[in-house]
DNA sequence: CATTTGTACTTAACATGTTAAGCAAATGCG
DNA sequence: CGCATTTGCTTAACATGTTAAGTACAAATG
């Protein structure tokens, strides 16, 4: 069983891989969904951090959205230019802006959520909720490892 | 840290978003080792998968490795300008290819192959080899699912 | 054989991922 | 205060993700 020293281990053993299929197989009906109103399903993310949470700087939107500032600078842009967020300067820190979503971003939410649960829920059938409680915990505990 | 005790428990319940945090700890380290020889994640998964199976075309590469045909596209052209794999026409149908590993692809392979064993032992030694097979099994099984 | 349909890429266009560099404002310090 | 450093965001450059359209060839059909 361990005689693989010259030859690399199985791309289906592949945690990265594995990784990358599970969230193809998650992502892909929510992205057919976003598609069909024209937002990715990156701006979605965002448009929801600001839901769930009000007014934010960039910096915070990043981290809660799992977005570099680079991608989060475009896709603020975008997101302006269809008029779901509006951007204001900080009152103090003229660094920083803060972020709102608009009356129109907040419908799109409204108009997507009840499909988005809906696929949540053919998840949680599909797979078994507690199969999915138990992916969860260990994803979660993979992220807080530190290399030493 | 205690940012991660300030955020909201949804995030860290997000399937999609467990799954890319997940990834980019697991994938951090390989890009740092990847991009000192000069190749990207999916230029590696390219060569590794080609590595492993022999000579494929294209269509069969983009399966194995889990990348789209169009990306494929620019990442073989990119691959055979750096003569780490060669591209010949297929000897009977001739809309396919057959995409070879040179032996300078081999000789990458080989060069990172130790240290990618270490990076995967530091995750069987941290995370623990038995939840390492668990996550990898339901990550399988979660990608067999078919929406109904 | 001619037409239609399907296959195997390829190209295009736009959005994001990723790293590095840039810039203005704020902060730390002698 | 004056200046180096840090912070917050932006831009740039290159690679990939994603969908749609295009092209050449093959296979099926009549």
């Amino acid at each position: 069983m361990e005689a693989r020293l010259t030859n690399p281990p199985e791309t289906n053993r592949s945690l990265p891989i594995a990784l990358l299929r599970a969230r193809e197989k998650v992502m892909g009906p929510i992205r057919t969904m976003l598609s069909d109103v024209g937002v990715t399903e990156q701006q979605w993310r965002v448009l929801r951090v600001l839901n769930e949470r009000g007014t934010l700087d960039p910096t915070e939107i990043a981290e809660r959205s799992c977005l570099l500032l680079p991608s989060l600078t475009r896709i603020l842009q975008t997101l302006e230019g269809k008029e779901l967020i509006t951007r204001a300067p900080h009152p103090t820190d003229r660094r920083k802006q803060l972020v709102t979503i608009t009356q129109a971003g907040r419908q799109l939410i409204v108009d997507n959520m009840e499909e988005s649960r809906r696929l949540n829920a053919w998840l949680k059938e599909s797979f078994g909720n507690e199969k999915l409680e138990q992916l969860l915990d260990l994803l979660n505990e993979l992220d807080t490892l530190e290399r030493t």
